[in-house]
DNA sequence: CCTCTCGATGAATCCATCT
DNA sequence: AAGATGGATTCATCGAGAG
């Protein structure tokens, strides 16, 4: 399904990444993902509650998502397939960012080396209204674990760019996915992507990353599992594009 | 060594953590730990250069310090045994904190867990005004990893702490060492150690964390390996005691 | 005492050039 | 050919010193 804004085309995709991200033509120049975090608790039980009971607060306003039940050693083989499978469509000289929490910090680094990328640093991403922990500092920070396929050009008329955002989550009905990331941040991330370089985004969720690449001006290719979402983006997408 | 404030004591010992942390009695708090992040480079060529070379800029201005010329894998052993050590002669709601830069994360956290500490959170500290780097993300932040012995009592009188601090670099002539940190940083992650709370401090450096612990009403044992920088703590301590 | 300008600095990274 | 060395780049912030 395709959407067009002015200068640039987003396609969306309903389907489980590691089966549609070798059916793509490759040229991307740019990888951002927000995949499930699979952290919401330690032992089986946990990993087996629903995202809305898990990620929610009060009232589960959101429908479950899939993927987030892997346990930890299968989790980090599958975000490291992605990650390669995502590698073999990009070009050389490409960037990749993947949105990860603290406790999956680590696993992330390794499977994005595994796969092949060169990680090359942390951005930190300020939640700035976090749920407050009474005794102890607060998980304010959620991070973007970045990295290159090879070596970055030198010279790019970007500047230099920040290593830290503050941007709220989305709130209100504006939000349309429990982990929704704001629209703002994705446009800054996108800074870095050179212009008019495709984006390909294999965790679309409620399609925050396709709005930004649209704005920032670039082609993107979104890919999203669960069916609700999928049509969530494809309404979004619809609005967005008038 | 010992230095006297108004109601709390600093003792200053010169020496290997690994080798003086036995001989320590038990009873402390929280354990503080800027310890050498042996982040400079991949390969042995980059593990022999002075740390002076290695951080600093254009006209070395510091002396060097030791133990950041292990290797990966020494390294994180070393840094478990150092953890466990130092777990040993805690309390049991003991708390943990630990400087790193982006490349040793994953690290830290394997080595603290390895130690038995329960790993609870990043904090991160931004420097406000890190170098820049054209045409990527900005190395903007440090971060904290902290853990406890065991269980954290609840509805301690703390209320609740940020998960993110904004401090610059210690500037100027008041820089001591070539990675001092900010002493008002240090006495913000005090706030989570309990009142009257004793200190431990294995990486003392140039006593930033000696200099905290004194203002928020903590005794503290701080130890430095190298003799440059016991010279220059002994003196910071001399000074603020008046 | 406050404001302004000017200069120096940084837990960096990359690459061309030697050895 | 592989490893070691040295120099260039970048700008927000801070501090010193002048006005």
């Amino acid at each position: 399904m395709k959407f067009h804004s002015a200068q640039n085309t987003a396609e969306i995709i309903h389907g489980d990444c590691l089966e549609v991200i070798p059916t793509l033509k490759d040229g991307y120049a740019m990888v951002i993902a927000d995949p499930p975090y699979a952290s919401g608790g330690g032992g089986i039980r946990e990993k087996q509650r629903s995202t809305s009971d898990k990620y929610g607060i009060d009232s589960p306003r959101f429908a479950d998502f899939e993927g987030d039940a892997r346990d930890q050693r299968s989790w980090v083989s599958w975000m490291a397939q992605w990650m390669s499978a995502a590698r073999s469509k990009c070009i050389d000289e490409a960037l990749i960012a993947v949105f990860t929490d603290w406790r999956q910090l680590p696993s992330v680094t390794d499977a994005m080396q595994w796969a092949g990328w060169l990680w090359r640093g942390i951005v930190v991403w300020d939640k700035v209204n976090p749920r407050p922990q009474l005794g102890r500092y607060k998980q304010q920070c959620e991070f973007v674990v970045w990295g290159s396929k090879g070596t970055i050009p030198p010279n790019r008329d970007i500047g230099v760019l920040p290593g830290l955002y503050s941007y709220s989550m989305p709130a209100g009905a504006k939000r349309l996915h429990q982990t929704e990331k704001p629209v703002p941040l994705m446009c800054d991330l996108f800074t870095i992507c050179p212009a008019r370089g495709k984006v390909l985004d294999p965790f679309m969720g409620s399609a925050p990353a396709e709005e930004a690449a649209l704005i920032t001006g670039h082609d993107v290719t979104g890919i999203e599992v669960t069916g609700h979402y999928f049509n969530t983006s494809a309404k979004r997408l619809r609005d967005f594009c008038g």
